[in-house]
DNA sequence: TGGTTTGTTTAGTTCGTTCTAAACGTATAT
DNA sequence: ATATACGTTTAGAACGAACTAAACAAACCA
C-alpha cells in the first residue's frame, strides 16, 4: 500500500526536478520543492536529504535558495534545533517571486544595455541612412521588451481570482 | 562618425547576446541574431563571423539553430554560393515558434509525469489521510501547470493588434 | 569540559555545453 | 584535373554549474 503511495511520490518529485531544469534551474532544487510540497508536515533537512537523495550539502543551499525565492517558509519549534520548512502552496505568488528575482539581475542590465546602445546611434552622425536604420532597430526591439515585461507582470500581478477571467477573455482554445 | 555607430552596434550585439543566455540559449546565438537584425542587407556567415568574433564553426551551427526557430531566414542569390540571412522581424512570431520548439520537449514530458504520478496515487489504497492529502496536492499543481500553459500560449498566439489590447485589459499597475 | 546534533561553507570533482581549430565535402571556375 | 570558395562536421579544449565529501561552526547537553 504505502509502498505505491512512496512511488507515486518519488515520481512527483522527478517530474518537478525536470521542470526545474526546464527553467532553468538546478534539479535538486525543484525536487526539493517537489519533497517539501508533498509533506503532509514541516520537514527537516535530513528528511530531505533521505527523500531527495543528495548531500546534506547540496540540499542546504538549494533549500536557501527556495526561501529566497519564498517557495518555502522556515519554521522554527522552541526547544528544537530542527528547521523545518513548509512550501508556498499559492503558485502565482510564486511565479511572482521569480520574476522579481530575475528582472533585478541579468535581465534589466540587458535592457539597460540595448538603451546605451540607442543613446549611442543618437550620439554618432545623425542623418545616413545606417544610422536612421539602427535607430529605428534598436528602438523597436526596445519597445518589445518593453512591452512583453509590462504584460508578464501585469500578469504576475494578478491574483488567482483574477486570472480565471483572464483565461477566459483569451479564450480557451479547446471550445 | 563610423566609428561610433560601429561602437552603438557592438553594444547591441553584446545586449542581445547576455539576453540570449538568460533565457538559457548560447550567448553566440543571441549575438549573431543581434548582428543580423542590425545589418541593413540580407549578411552572410562571414560577414557574422567578422562581426560577432567567433569562430566559422560557431556561427554555421548557431546560423542553423536560429534558423530552426525562425530567427532568421536564409536566401540564396542566383550565380553566388554564398547563403545570406534576414532576420525575422517579428518578435511576436518568433516568441511563438520558441514556445513551440520547447513545448514539444522536457516540459511536456514533465507533465505527463505529473499526471502519471496522479494515477499512481489513485492506484494505491484510496482512503487514507496521506493518500487523500497526496492526490489533492498532485492535482492542484496539475490545474496549475494547465492554467499556466494555456495563458502562456494563448498569449503567444495573438498578434500584435491584439495585444496592445490586452496591454490595456491588464491595466497599469501604476495607476 | 567534552561530546552530539544540527546547519553551513569550502575544496575539489564531475558533467554537460559551447566554443575553437582543423579536417572535410561539395560546387564552381580555369 | 587542380585550385578556390564556401558551408559543415568533428575532435577536443575550456568553461561553468551543481554536486559530494569533509571540514567547520554553533548550539545544546551531560
Amino acid at each position: 500500500m504505502d509502498a505505491k503511495l512512496q512511488a507515486a511520490g518519488a515520481k512527483f518529485i522527478q517530474a518537478m526536478s525536470q521542470i526545474s531544469s526546464f527553467w532553468g534551474f538546478p534539479k535538486a532544487m525543484g525536487a526539493i520543492y517537489g519533497a517539501v510540497y508533498l509533506s503532509p508536515r514541516p520537514i527537516t533537512l535530513d528528511a530531505l536529504v533521505e527523500l531527495v537523495g543528495v548531500s546534506k550539502g547540496a540540499v542546504s543551499t538549494n533549500v536557501r535558495k527556495l526561501e529566497r525565492l519564498q517557495m518555502v517558509h522556515k519554521e522554527v519549534k522552541i526547544g528544537d534545533r530542527k528547521d523545518y520548512y513548509v512550501a508556498e502552496t499559492n503558485f502565482w505568488r510564486v511565479v511572482q517571486a521569480i520574476l522579481q528575482e530575475r528582472q533585478n539581475r541579468q535581465f534589466d542590465q540587458a535592457l539597460r544595455a540595448v538603451d546605451e546602445s540607442l543613446q549611442m546611434v543618437s550620439a554618432a552622425s545623425e542623418d545616413d541612412d545606417l544610422s536612421r536604420f539602427y535607430q529605428q532597430r534598436i528602438s523597436r526591439m526596445q519597445s518589445f521588451f518593453s512591452t512583453f515585461d509590462k504584460i508578464v507582470t501585469a500578469i504576475a500581478a494578478l491574483d488567482e481570482f483574477r486570472l480565471s477571467t483572464l483565461h477566459k477573455i483569451l479564450g480557451r482554445p479547446d471550445t
